[in-house]
DNA sequence: TAGACATATGAACAACTGTTCATATGTCTA
DNA sequence: TAGACATATGAACAGTTGTTCATATGTCTA
């Protein structure tokens, strides 16, 4: 009975089915979440970054020397990672070893890699 | 024997563990399209209209209405998907029916909320 | 405590992205 | 074949993003 949805201003041609999947519908915030998610995976620097901490934690300077870039660019993505919880780090003096935070991430590159060999 | 790695410019702590990192490193190529289908995923609308054709193929007018979006928007967006083998369509008189290509999508959205939801 | 070192941070700028508006394409029906 | 309709496409613009360069922070050692 309530009428939640449109008003009317929005054409569309199969009403029931719009109405059905507007039900079962991400909230937006869960859309911008999951969005917010796939946005940090979606860089090259980043996904490489991530693809070499699966087999073994490293520290900054070496990440740079792994994936080839440069040692601030690196810096600044880590800090986006870690904020994200993708990453976490532990301090040994000077330099901070960074590792995956969460099993989560790796399944998902796993994942996406399936979808790009198939 | 053969030196493929460096030529010193790039400074680093743990030379043993760079290698070997660099050893299992993605492929440039790879690591790009991983990054690709990635940032596919990583934009509000498109995660919606996503979500909106995991239970059901819907037309382009209606997936606008289901997220409150305009129809431009989502036929730009249904291209990109479309281009990257994420969404199929067929044709029904005037009206073009959308669905999902790809199982992997699927799992993919799946486990980015498993993610968001922790 | 000074200097070296590993890393973080801020500002700036070019490159990229998503939306909108206007227009084009393709299909149906009268 | 004309007009309505569903969708696609192109151009343009604002907003966002990644890199670089310069500088700051924090930790160790002499």
């Amino acid at each position: 009975m309530p009428n939640t949805i449109d008003k009317c201003e929005v054409h569309c041609i199969h009403p029931e089915q719009v109405e059905f999947a507007q039900k079962n519908m991400l909230n937006e915030d869960t859309a911008q979440s999951l969005a917010d998610i796939f946005k940090i995976l979606g860089d090259n620097t980043r996904v490489k970054i991530i693809y070499s901490l699966i087999l073994q934690e490293l520290c900054v300077c070496d990440i740079a020397a792994v994936i080839n870039a440069s040692e601030s660019s690196v810096s600044h993505h880590l800090r986006l990672l870690r904020t994200h919880k993708l990453v976490k780090f532990r301090r040994e003096g000077k330099v901070l070893y960074y590792s995956l935070d969460d099993e989560h991430v790796e399944t998902l590159i796993n994942q996406g890699l399936e979808h790009v060999n198939e």
